[in-house]
RNA sequence: GGGCCGUUAGCUCAAUGGCAGAGCAGGUGCCUUUUAAGCACAAGGUUGAGGGUUCGACCCCCUCACGGCCCA
């Protein structure tokens, strides 16, 4: 075991202690008949003068000593409840089992019967209990208090280092903390009912890939041993969901892990999750109401409304949101109009004019997603879809008929922060070759949004793909906008961090 | 990638060049309806790692690791 400070050693001990005492600190069964808040409700629901019998399991999160009664909570995935031991009724012995060997942190069972103590609050009085599991690292746990209702904790286990390091515990002592992740269930439970509402079928695609696509990303790579490929982590499942088009499943949705090997922030995790829908015979325009739809009962099944607190401001999901194409959406803001600058060279004379400074190669969409990104995404607070975008930065999508360098594309913004992604899919096989083509011309072999030709993509759109329309959307920044966080690692369990040494 | 800030007891934090402290948790007592229970006493440290300056370093300098915030 690893070396052990003098707290754990202290437990430890304690653990033997009760074993020689005749209790097994980790027995094989536990038995449970309420939990915390079904005790309480089961006390208040019972006639006046009945007794309620209840054994209740869980964690030990205060214990007070008072001489000859004990007063502790335990705490289990419900609520807490307040047991209440007195050494008349247990006898001294069993009474200093829990007195002297039993900690914070410690998994119990206890029994007994309900009652009101002079304070007011429900507890057990318990007749017998038992250990369930001693813990022997003391829990980080600050100390709490109620003040007006609000629960109030000092000291409470904070650093954000610690606690994405050891989620176990942070879990284990921020009540606040597990109900984001419930909340982060209550959301993909929401998309997945709302998407097999409308006629959508779940499906799971390769993660491991021949040839990456579906999005401008740099990937992980791994080697398949015994086949000796090297196989891609999957930056998108846009190019497997779309042959399914092909295939004839009309409606398709994938909730899962994408792989980005790039930079990592507070909106950036190595691996997130994603959800990826695609839908025959509809187009951007169709998924955009979808969108705002599927967004706003996410929220009402999460949270419970669709006005939401996020960084100081008051944002509500209800539909319909606004809309705003992309160039007056750029020259509302920076004052510089896309459509005036048709080529590259031109429009970047016009960002140095503004004190940019963009990349000689950076191409004219590029540009325009660098100034989407600078002037427009940060003040885009109220849910918005951004729409059509440069065709040379949307490979996957479906040009607006009459404007050959445009295709029809949204994005939807909410709380600053882009969300989701989607436009009328290209199912034009040798237009989509074209694309493929363009972007091996136009970006070098080492840039990262370089799309790698996947003929055998090709060869499925040349069997026939239905119109669609298609849809991409982090789960992780929803549940950040749904749960106030500010940062993606507050709703990933486990989120990426630098090895220590 | 750049800038700034941080890393001290199990947790939350003090200490700015001169004996490293507090609250909580933990220990020992007292206490039969408490709830941040209370009171008393005692204990708890490789100050992230390595190097340097100095009579003397948590503190100043350098390098590194990890994290946070901002920028790219």
């Amino acid at each position: 075991m690893a070396e052990l400070n003098d707290l754990e050693r202290l437990r430890l001990e304690k653990a033997e202690a009760l074993r020689r005492a005749g209790m097994e600190p980790y027995p094989t069964t536990a038995k449970r008949t309420h939990t915390t808040a079904e005790a309480q409700r089961a006390f208040e629901a019972a006639p006046e003068g009945s007794p309620v019998k209840a054994t209740v399991v869980g964690r030990l999160r205060s214990i007070r000593r008072m001489g000859k009664v004990t007063f502790s909570h335990v705490e289990d995935g419900d609520g807490r409840l307040q047991l209440y031991l007195r050494a008349d009724d247990l006898g001294a012995e069993k009474t200093a089992l829990f007195t002297d060997l039993f900690d914070l942190g410690d998994f119990v069972q206890a029994s007994g019967e309900l009652f009101r103590t002079k304070t007011g609050e429900i507890s057990l009085h318990v007749r017998d209990f038992t250990m369930l599991a001693k813990a022997i690292s003391p829990l980080p746990a600050g100390k709490e208090e109620v003040v007006d209702g609000e629960r109030v904790v000092h000291a409470a286990f904070a650093n954000p280092e610690a606690r994405y390091r050891e989620r176990y515990a942070d879990l284990a002592v921020n009540p606040e903390v597990r109900e984001v992740f419930r909340t982060r269930a209550r959301v993909i439970n929401a998309v997945r009912a709302f998407l097999d509402e409308h006629g959508f079928i779940e499906v799971e695609t390769p993660i491991l890939q021949p040839i990456y696509g579906g999005a401008a990303a740099q990937p992980f790579v791994t080697h398949h041993n015994q086949l000796h490929q090297d196989l891609y982590l999957r930056i998108s499942f846009e190019l497997y969901l779309k042959r399914l088009l092909v295939g004839g499943l009309e409606r398709v949705y994938e909730i899962g892990r994408d792989f980005r090997n790039e930079g990592v922030s507070f909106k950036h995790n190595p691996e997130f999750t994603q959800l990826e829908f695609y839908m025959a015979y509809a187009d951007y325009r169709h998924v955009m109401v979808l969108t705002e739809e599927m967004v706003a009962a996410a929220a009402r099944q999460a949270v419970g409304t669709t006005t939401i607190e996020y960084d100081g401001h008051t944002i509500d999901l209800t539909p319909p949101w606004r809309r705003e194409d992309l160039r007056s959406a750029i020259l509302q803001r920076s004052g510089i109009d896309i459509a005036a600058h048709p080529s590259a060279e031109s429009l970047r004379r016009a960002m140095l004019a503004k004190g940019h400074d963009p990349a000689e190669s950076s191409t004219r969409g590029k540009l325009i997603e660098s100034l989407l990104t600078h002037y427009v995404e940060p003040a885009l607070i109220q849910p918005t879809f951004i729409y059509d975008y440069p065709r040379d930065i949307s490979p996957l999508a479906k040009s607006k008929p009459g404007e050959l360098g445009t295709v029809e594309r949204f994005e939807g913004y909410a709380g600053g922060m882009e969300l989701c992604n989607a436009f009328t899919e290209l199912n034009d096989p040798v237009d989509q070759e074209a694309r493929f083509a363009e972007m091996g011309r136009d970006y070098a072999a080492d840039d990262e949004e370089r799309h790698p030709m996947d003929e055998d993509y090709l060869r499925a759109m040349r069997y026939g793909m239905p119109p669609n329309g298609g849809f991409g959307m982090g789960i992780d920044r929803l549940t950040m906008l749904l749960t106030g966080r500010p940062t993606i690692r507050e709703v990933i369990l486990f989120p990426h961090l630098r090895s220590k040494e």
